[in-house]
DNA sequence: CGGCATCCTCTTTGATACTG
DNA sequence: CAGTATCAAAGAGGATGCCG
């Protein structure tokens, strides 16, 4: 990216990730960890491979990740971040939550992966048992299933199933989200096809209080959605 | 901006904000309030004025920007963030905070403008003493002076000069930052060249203990140009 | 002067195909 | 698996012109 030329700590964090596709890389290396060149083209889809390779290239020059050459079994390179890159993780948050008002439309033809649940289940989920024994969730909304482990208090996501998790949900993301951010109870979310299998005790245990402040997240579409 | 296509609030926000530009004409409507558009290019050194205009209109159409057909004395249209667009403030300063990194290092031809220290302030300067009197301080550091006023506990930063500034600080922009973050003690600011006119202890009422705590925020970069 | 629109060139992106 | 190569399309940058 060509730079902005200003002596100004956002104008120069731009020149560093504002290129397209860019802070969509640190995402999926944030949330997945260590990644492998194929690992990180299906976590963005619609990416051409010159340009993954180009950003990958430029994100290694600047410093934020780092290249590693695994030994078998893995055998081949895997892609990480460094710690500065990994300092971006509350920047991520900062625009993943704002861009909440944006995830209650429709969304027609958008592709969906488990794992891009890793920012909302932290951002809404709250333990309110936290010395509690540790709790997992499974997630049944696309062809890659995706597990929210919370354990004292803190949420960890990841692709992948659980042995035995003490909630299944499975369904359209839209209605996982709404339920996670109290727009939607369990109910509800039922009522709009959401399957939800296993202790929901459990699910209760995590989600919002289904008060005014939590609906704020998101717009008067969600509202439309929910009447 | 073409859409990512991606059930995901981080790829939904960067549809609306993640152009070229975009996230700087927002920077510069939070920082200064109401603009009109040659505030906003003069704001923006660099940007073509077609692309101004596009990104205004995109802005306006995402429902983050509202145009005012402001009444004479001002008789030109000013531009304002609607209430979606402030709240991209918690965006611009996790943006803000971690390309302070960046900031440190020599900064040869970059523009500077005075009041692309509102955030800078408010991240490194604390009132140690908020319940004592309104403090305001004078930065000489480019064409157009800037004022940072601090009550109550909060920090504010204008364009403009003050009547009666408790301190005055005239220098390079890189001086005043270090001594902001807590790199470089007054004494040394000083040292290096800043001019410190006033009254010193009102400076040291809102500056940072120069803990390692402060100096983390900054990179190696820092402790090159402290030695 | 403020707020654009036009024209042109150059760079970046996207789509697809191919390779060690 | 981890990229390159190629080419068309879109976007950015810069200059200039227009119109109240």
């Amino acid at each position: 990216m060509r730079s902005y030329g200003e002596y100004c700590s956002i104008a120069k964090a731009l020149d560093v990730v504002g290129d397209r596709w860019t802070l969509l890389i640190i995402r999926e290396l944030l949330i997945r960890g260590g990644c492998r060149y194929t690992d990180l083209k299906d976590g963005l889809p619609g990416i051409a491979s010159n340009l993954l390779s180009d950003r990958i290239r430029e994100l290694e020059s600047a410093g934020l990740v780092r290249r590693e050459n695994a030994p078998p079994p893995v055998a081949t390179t895997l892609f990480h971040l460094t710690a500065a890159g990994a300092e971006l993780l509350p920047v991520l948050a900062a625009i993943g939550r704002w861009g909440t008002r944006y995830m209650m439309d429709p969304a027609d033809g958008d592709e969906f992966r488990g794992h891009w649940f890793a920012f909302p289940a932290s951002f809404f989920l709250r333990d309110r048992d936290p010395d509690g024994p540790p709790l997992s969730i499974e997630l049944r909304a696309a062809d890659s299933p995706a597990v929210i482990e919370i354990a004292g208090g803190t949420t960890h996501t990841r692709l992948g199933t659980a042995v035995a998790p003490d909630v299944v949900l499975s369904g359209e993301p839209r209605t996982i989200l709404a339920l996670f951010a109290g727009a939607l109870s369990a109910a509800q979310a039922a009522d709009l096809g959401l399957r939800i299998d296993g202790d929901l005790s459990a699910l209760e245990r995590v989600l919002p209080a289904r008060a005014d402040a939590a609906a704020d997240d998101l717009t008067s579409a969600t509202r439309t959605t929910r009447a």
